[in-house]
DNA sequence: TTGAAAGCGCTAACAA
DNA sequence: TTGTTAGCGCTTTCAA
């Protein structure tokens, strides 16, 4: 060494108030005339910490889900600690990779956000006693907190706007089936529809892939519906679906929203970019990656040992894709449905985006 | 151990082709039946290596980076490695700390994908010896590798398409002045512009942020403008930039592309969604995302030790927001320039995307 | 306030 | 084919 000490230069490192002014700046000088950077392996191996989280994404090439990681990143970067990025690609070989990777210590804990995942390869994890987080998922014994979306809150709020504009022929058009998210999306339409008294004829609830692909396909297949059974309106099961169902239905002719009313989900930027620009349903996607390592660090730092559960409202942010049934000008004739549409009064209610 | 011995149990996590077929078995379960996990760090301690790779990136909401990190991923994935994500969001202190927290030998290397980002911020890095890959962005000597797209071709085609369609009166609204790659396009525009004679009067050419606010910004500046000296063709320094010139556009009552031709760059996935679809300039973001994994490993394996470049010609994308000056119906007799425009039969390359 | 020394979990060279 | 052993670079008692 420059300076005349061995372990003492660690503690400078470390900031340890024990030593004295001079050596201090003696190390300190030293440090930077050697470039001397410390390594990271040599001191993981020692305090069991490696500074880095692991974040598990199902797609990041969907905007929402870049939203999250932006979250995660601005969080994770303001306690000095590094992500390590696992885009599973909705690819199960990737998953298990991932999870492996993860699960040799490389990471101090673990946000999951892939609501596709299934719990059982999540055990690996689990089994390397790592710290998980799960985002929009379902808390299981597995994790040391969940942050999520009131995903039932979010389809009601769609379900009853679009009830409220007049419309009776609502489709839902969902997302993968073996997705939490979707079950629980799928599950709050059909209670809603009942509990409105909507009918929900063949094909009116589907699955398909999460993007605009889907979307397409599922369009297909329900707007060359004869007029009096196609849906006036239809909530997909994200911004990329409704996309693809609103490529559709320009293909087809139909005009939005005068033909067919569009909800989306997640809020993407470039929802706000369409024309019309798509009522959706908002989900406060970097404060999800933004809590969720808020309550991982809480977790290590031992702050906080009880499970814990935040929960997030949505809100419904109308645009110009959804209107009043018969109340514009190109209609086609085609929307009066069987069932009387007097639009009742009932508030889409813009839920608030409390904590 | 289950077993007995203790340097055999790290044979046969590696591979080594050494052991007994019994005793590997038998090491083998006594793994299964303990979860072991290999600690991460004290291999990593010895082996100096890491099995991971920083990945700077300049805006990861940006979907054309997005498909950066893709690439990244699938081909790290590929190789076992893993990917540390530092998205800089724009933010210099965020750089910094990128750059510091890289430097500490938690990667084997990094690819930066910040064109902004200025040279002396890597110096850092380079001396950590580091190997650096460069994508989008002039090698430096500290670089073992770039990979980038020819902008010079891209601006040369989009320009040589306008005039072709008897654009006389085009418009290159630009990206940040301190990056690189603004650098580089803006200088192709104004060789371009002076090759073919056009004009390119104050507020022809301008800065700005790279995101659809920054293509709003310059829309207020330039759409306003008296008819005969607004542009009749914008070149974008990117799609979203491109998407925020459209949507002052619309606001302004001029109808895209009558009244006005618009080019984009990257091609995200959602110029195509836009309606009319957004002409532009494709740059293969995932696969100069891959080839610079590739190029990263190549280095590290020591198979190739000289410096090496990659440079992937763009691919003009033509599509509706683009038409012939004059051609349409909706024109507000706004487009006839002061020049003749007979569009001449100069054909807009579209080249292929060769590596 | 500082130094000496042990040891984190692993690999690799050497012996057996 | 397998075991022994010496570090990799760091933090951390424990003494000085």
């Amino acid at each position: 060494m420059a300076g005349v000490s061995v372990a003492t230069v660690s503690r400078v490192i470390n900031g340890l108030p024990v030593v004295s002014e001079a050596t201090c700046q003696r190390v300190q000088d030293a440090i930077e005339r050697l470039r001397y950077v410390p390594n990271s392996a040599g001191r993981s191996l020692v305090t069991r910490r490696t500074g880095t989280i692991g974040l598990i994404l199902a797609d990041i090439t969907n905007p929402f889900y870049t939203e999250v990681v932006r979250g995660v990143e601005l969080a994770a970067g303001r306690r000095g600690l590094s992500v390590l990025l696992y885009d599973t690609a909705e690819d199960s070989a990737r998953e298990l990779k991932a999870i492996e990777l993860l699960g040799s210590r490389q990471v101090d804990g673990v946000i999951v956000c892939a609501s596709r995942l299934p719990d059982d390869r999540l055990a690996l994890l689990t089994k390397a006693a790592l710290p998980l987080v799960f985002v929009n998922r379902a808390p299981t014994s597995a994790a040391v907190g969940t942050v999520d979306v009131d995903q039932e809150t979010g389809i009601r709020d769609a379900v009853t706007h679009l009830y409220g504009l007049g419309h009776r022929r609502i489709a839902y058009v969902g997302g993968p089936p073996a997705s939490q998210v979707q079950a629980r999306r799928l599950t709050a339409f059909r209670a809603m529809a009942r509990q409105l008294g909507l009918k929900l004829p063949a094909g009116y609830t589907s699955n398909g892939s999460p993007t605009d692909g889907g979307g397409r396909e599922a369009a297909h297949r329900l707007l060359p519906f004869p007029a009096a059974r196609r849906p006036t309106a239809i909530i997909a099961y994200n911004d990329l679906v409704a996309i693809g169902i609103a490529l559709v239905a320009g293909d087809l002719g139909l005009t939005i929203p005068d033909d067919l009313s569009l909800v989306g989900y997640d809020d993407i930027p470039f929802s706000a970019f369409l024309r019309p620009a798509l009522t959706t349903v908002r989900q406060p996607a970097r404060e999800l990656g933004e809590q969720a390592v808020a309550m991982l660090v809480r977790h290590l730092d031992g702050s906080a040992r009880r499970r814990r559960r935040l929960r997030f409202a949505p809100q419904l942010v109308i645009r110009a894709s959804t209107t009043r049934l018969n109340g514009s000008a190109t209609s086609q004739g085609a929307d009066a449905g069987p069932q009387r549409s007097t639009p009742r009064p009932l508030e889409a209610s813009s839920a608030s985006s409390q904590k």
